[in-house]
DNA sequence: TTCGGTTTTTGATATTTGTCAAAAACTTTG
DNA sequence: CAAAGTTTTTGACAAATATCAAAAACCGAA
């Protein structure tokens, strides 16, 4: 618990008043590789942090699992699309390793936000960052080739290679794993 | 301004204070076709709001000009990252038509979170919605075809199509302009 | 209205990436 | 440690998309 408050406290500093708050509303989740978060059609109701572990976001099409995203530790991680509206998820949230997570519901997290504003003031800048970021995967995505995608995620996020799956990887580049597999034999 | 108004409260409601406030930041622009709002290299201080018209967000890659993001009516428009981060725009912002925008500062917008949570949840909720429709377009980008991509466009954005020129379509869809004149020609 | 410039389309060809199938390398577990 | 399963690589070929060049269509201003 001391170290998501360090580590919350890192994105925005808080009042202890505020830091009390939330240790009360967030739960300890513990879980095994494999296991899933959240399953494609159920409505994320939860925000959860990533205090330990890794895990990845994914969806069915023609009977293949698209990766899209992966998370790590110290990551805020949810379905947003299904937090955010209240729809079912698309996606699958699935463990790559065992992890130790944090969970808060929307519920308990928008009376924190009633109740301190610097609590809502500290979401309010995790999205801008989380903007921030998926707008660089975006125009990677649309506009660079699949090597220098690879080449990137060598440079900025090399600890992706060392603990996911390639498969995982190939999809999450947005290229096939043949594909990724001939990229990389060219290093 | 009252249209500003309106649309702000059609996010979020607020309260006659909050409101008052923001009238008093917000200052009118008008602007003529192919003016620049925003230069690459600057750091954008403002965030808009397009009252009427039509712009894009586009940077130079070898000689050609990507465009990756269209404003129109009711959008709020900023180049995020530098608005953000405080770093140099590495994009420029172009009317696409004569349009009327309002304009805030960073200091000013960061002054009113302080004054007036309600402010700060308006800007909250907007992110969400912002994040949920980049991570649409994300997803399309990654794993979709160009023509799947342009269907996608004629059914949820045809706007787009009615008020820009292909070229500036085409790199928002992530493909050659060639190519999308030869999808369109399937039509 | 016509000229000059810009935008869009068409054609031929090259490049990139995907698909399917099989082999090789790696992992897990009894 | 060995069999079975899984993951990764390799090969041959197909499909999607890009590039370059030129023609056609469109558009704005004298």
């Amino acid at each position: 618990m001391q170290h998501l408050l360090t580590q919350i406290n890192n994105y925005h500093p808080l009042s202890a008043a505020a830091q009390a708050a939330l240790q009360n509303c967030f739960e300890k989740i513990t879980l095994s590789k494999n296991d899933y978060l959240l399953g494609e059609g159920k409505v994320c109701k939860h925000l959860y942090f990533l205090e330990k572990g890794a895990l990845r976001g994914f969806y069915n099409l023609d009977g293949k699992e698209i990766t899209h995203w992966f998370g790590f530790e110290n990551d805020f991680v949810t379905s947003f699309h299904s937090f955010i509206t209240g729809e079912p998820a698309v996606e699958n949230i699935q463990l790559l390793e065992g992890s130790v997570l944090w969970a808060i519901s929307k519920e308990q997290l928008t009376e924190l936000f009633n109740l301190h504003h610097e609590i809502e003031r500290l979401m309010r800048i995790a999205y801008e960052k989380y903007y921030i970021r998926l707008e660089e995967r975006f125009v990677n995505a649309q506009f660079k080739t699949a090597k220098e995608r690879y080449e990137n995620l060598i440079q900025q996020t090399p600890h992706i290679l060392e603990r996911v799956p390639l498969g995982c990887i190939a999809s999450y580049l947005g290229i096939s794993q043949e594909t990724l597999s001939r990229i990389r034999s060219q290093f």
